[in-house]
DNA sequence: AGCACGCCGACT
DNA sequence: GTCGGCGTGCTC
């Protein structure tokens, strides 16, 4: 496994060194970060087998490195007794954990990621194992409350100064256990003050211990019984059941529109899972792990863990921890989930399956869909993949026969999809009524829906005020000069603001260039819209929500929860809107411009407006009165929109399959996307020049092998650096990434240039 | 990533 | 003559 050892010293060994050779117990470690590569070191016999901190696979040591032995962290990958030079090897200083941090399957699908994605596999573990286990992430001091065994024996004579006391201590006083004072104030209803008293006359005692800190946010979930399911739900049960019992990897695609009950199916295949004792693990978008969806499942299963990148280091170490000792049942987490340590995994969900946040946008580039199938095949069980909209990837292995399809092809209780219509902007019967970005059907619809008591969803994808502040008089548009992408007016702080920096200025007052004072704020944005809606319907109210208006934790749901009471009659907003839950009374979801993303230089531009407006429609139609959808667009008769507004996702998916066939786009090809970027923009395109040389050089002779660029990248330049980009593609990846392993591997780029190699790339930007 | 080795310019 | 510039290569 380890590459073949090479001299430490300069000098020949002399001839009676060279048969040194002894049986010795060597450990190989990959550092976890610094030199790639794998090194062998001797495993010293304190280490080999007494106390805690023993060494096996799986464990980080310390290990001496370079000729100045600094000491390196390094994850132990092999433990074997081998012949070996020992005078050549170093000795492991330390071992670092108490347990292995990675079984050894685990091991093997990060060096399958590391291959894969190009990347090193110290990278991937450093992602793998989460920074708070890595840094043992710590405990907690708290103070208990209990009621002395004195007190508890004369409870029934004591006379007590105020009700609220007398309720607190015979709250105390039935509780099983120890309770802080937030828990027990929160319990009977009443402040600290109370329980301060009681403190002060001894009748209740306080003793501190030391916890885990977050061991107290334990939230008791009332419980629920399975739905029963319909004839659909249960032949899709029925065969991820089949699966779950062959003991054999099956990729599933669970294809069902919003409303169908994925989720009820999920539940229900968890529950054989557990059944058979072992653990699932559930992948959802970092935009859907809501507390909601916590506690769908907390209320269906004993150990539920959760795993997501808002968390702090401590609550990360003790969940992975649970999982790791088998604590849990159902692991509910975003992409990096996939990873969790679950010591039996039965079954692995992933809900949304096409949503891309399940690709991470910085390396080790990995898609969690794509890695769970990795850890499926090698654990023998089932991965489902959920969704109404399936990426084409996905759909087109079910085409193949690699992957199954169940469908679920009703909504609960029967309920029709609601109709789609476009308006066609270029129409000016539509238009004439305003500048604004209300068309005339959309807002006689709004009017109607609002008069039957109806609530509406207008989805606008850009979030501000004005997209693009603009001088008619010379046409000066207000740039961010670190990005080279034009400014956002956001009018409630009055700024214009950089969406992909944090560069902000205050708008100009005259134009900076040739001071006419007409400075025209054009493009629709969010904030403008909320004007809009607010000026057409004062007598109605409306609420924004994008990442400006839901900055503090907890708007979000609050919103949400305002909308759902019926509080609220019109909500607009960005894609966040496209994504929630189900609302009964919503019977009408604008579409403000179904465009925005169709014509970016992107192959999958087409399939992310198709989910988007088939997203923002499934918003509708789920309660008594139906819904509709009306979907403002300047091309109606694309088709990806035409499909849409059919809700015939296999229409699309036939269509835009043919078109990527011909193209040998992915799902028919392998594409790797290099982005060079650094501060000067000539050395930049250089060393893309280079490598697109080089990369040429390796793929010569190689058949439909397809290598563009270099060309400045989408977005040209961003936070003062210089994008340049390369793409190549293949039918198949293997000599795309040999030959980006080749043209790299001996060649370093100059300090300050930096390469990002993206192997199946998602943002093409 | 760090650290040493190495082969060229301005200083004691 | 030497001190030190950072290019190149290696680390078990």
């Amino acid at each position: 496994m380890s590459k073949q050892q090479q001299s430490l010293f300069d000098d020949e060994p002399a001839e009676w060194e060279v048969d040194a050779q002894s049986q010795r117990l060597v450990a190989t470690i990959v550092l976890g970060e610094g030199a790639t590569g794998e090194y062998d070191y001797l495993v010293p016999d304190t280490l080999s087998d007494r106390g805690d901190y023993f060494l096996e696979v799986g464990r980080r040591v310390r290990v001496p490195f370079g000729r100045s032995n600094r000491k390196v962290v390094g994850y132990c990958v092999t433990l074997e007794t081998k012949l070996v030079d020992a005078a050549r090897l170093k000795l492991v200083a330390e071992v670092i954990d108490a347990s292995a941090l990675l079984s050894p399957a685990m091991l093997r699908l990060t060096r399958w990621m590391a291959d894969y994605y190009l990347c090193k596999w110290g990278e991937v573990l450093e992602a793998v194992v989460p920074a708070g286990v890595r840094l043992l992430a710590g405990t907690r001091k708290v103070t208990l409350l209990s009621v002395p065994e004195d007190v508890r024996d004369t409870l029934g004579q004591l006379k007590l100064g105020s009700p609220q006391q007398r309720k607190a201590l015979a709250h105390l006083a039935a509780s099983e256990r120890s309770l802080t004072t937030a828990q027990l104030a929160d319990a009977v209803g009443c402040t600290a003050g109370p329980i301060k008293q009681l403190l002060k006359r001894g009748l209740i005692e306080a003793h501190e211990k030391r916890v885990r800190s977050s061991e107290l946010d334990e939230t008791i979930v009332e419980r629920e019984s399975p739905l029963v399911l319909n004839e659909d739900q249960q032949h899709a049960l029925d065969a991820i059941d089949a699966a779950l019992e062959s003991g054999k990897p099956r990729g599933m695609v669970l294809f069902g529109v919003t409303g169908s009950g994925k989720t009820e199916v999920y539940l229900q295949a968890i529950e054989r899972v557990v059944g058979y004792g072992r653990q699932a693990i559930v992948l959802v978008p970092e935009i859907s792990l809501t507390p909601q969806t916590v506690r769908r499942f907390r209320a269906r299963f004993d150990g539920v863990a959760v795993l997501h990148s808002h968390q702090s280091h401590v609550e990360r170490h003790r969940e992975w921890q649970r999982i790791a000792r088998g604590d849990v049942q159902v692991v509910v987490g975003a992409r990096s989930a996939v990873f969790a340590p679950t010591p039996n995994l039965g079954l692995i969900v992933m809900d949304e399956e096409h949503e891309s946040s399940f690709k991470q946008d910085s390396a080790p580039r990995y898609h969690a869909r794509d890695v769970a199938w990795q850890r499926a095949q090698a654990e023998g069980i089932p991965l489902v993949l959920g969704s109404a909209t399936p990426s084409l990837e996905s759909w087109y292995k079910t085409e193949q026969g690699e992957f199954a399809r169940l469908d679920l092809p009703r909504r609960v209780s029967n309920r029709p999809l609601p109709d789609v219509l476009t308006v066609d902007l270029r129409d000016p019967a539509h238009t004439r009524f305003s500048r604004g970005a209300i068309s005339r059907p959309l807002h006689q619809a709004m009017v109607a829906a609002l008069r039957d008591e109806g609530q509406v969803i207008l989805l606008l994808n850009r979030r501000g005020f004005a997209t693009h502040v603009q001088c008619p008089a010379c046409g000066y548009v207000a740039e961010c000069p670190a990005c080279d992408l034009s400014l956002t007016f956001h009018r409630q702080e009055s700024i214009l603001r950089c969406h992909y920096c944090d560069h902000h200025e205050p708008p100009p007052v005259n134009c900076p260039d040739c001071k006419s004072p007409a400075i025209r704020y054009g493009g629709m944005g969010t904030q403008k819209l909320e004007a809009e809606v607010r000026a057409r319907f004062p007598e109605h109210t409306c609420e924004r929500m994008d990442t400006d208006s839901m900055r503090k934790a907890g708007s979000h749901q609050r919103v949400l929860d305002k909308f759902c009471q019926g509080e609220i009659d019109i909500l607009l907003g960005t894609q966040m809107i496209a994504k929630g839950l189900d609302f009964p009374n919503v019977t009408l979801v604008g579409v403000i411009n179904a465009d925005t993303a169709l014509h970016l230089p992107d192959f999958r531009a087409g399939e992310r407006t198709f989910q988007l407006v088939a997203q923002v429609a499934g918003r509708t139609g789920r309660g008594e009165k139906g819904g509709r959808v009306l979907v403002q667009t300047l091309s109606p008769e694309h088709m990806a929109i035409r499909a849409a507004v059919r809700h015939d996702f296999e229409m699309f998916a036939e269509e835009d399959l043919a078109t990527r066939r011909q193209l040998c786009y992915p799902p028919f090809g392998s594409m790797i996307r290099i982005l060079v970027r650094g501060p000067q923009e000539e050395t930049a395109q250089a060393v893309a020049e280079g490598l697109t040389q080089r990369l040429r050089q390796e793929t010569t002779g190689e058949e439909g092998v397809r290598i563009m660029g270099p060309a400045a990248a989408a977005i040209p330049k961003l936070r003062d650096h210089y994008r340049f980009q390369i793409q190549l593609q293949a039918p198949t990846l293997d000599p795309l990434r040999s030959a980006v392993t080749g043209a790299t591997a001996k060649w370093k780029v100059p300090t300050g240039t930096f390469l990002a190699v993206d192997v199946d790339p998602w943002d093409m930007m």
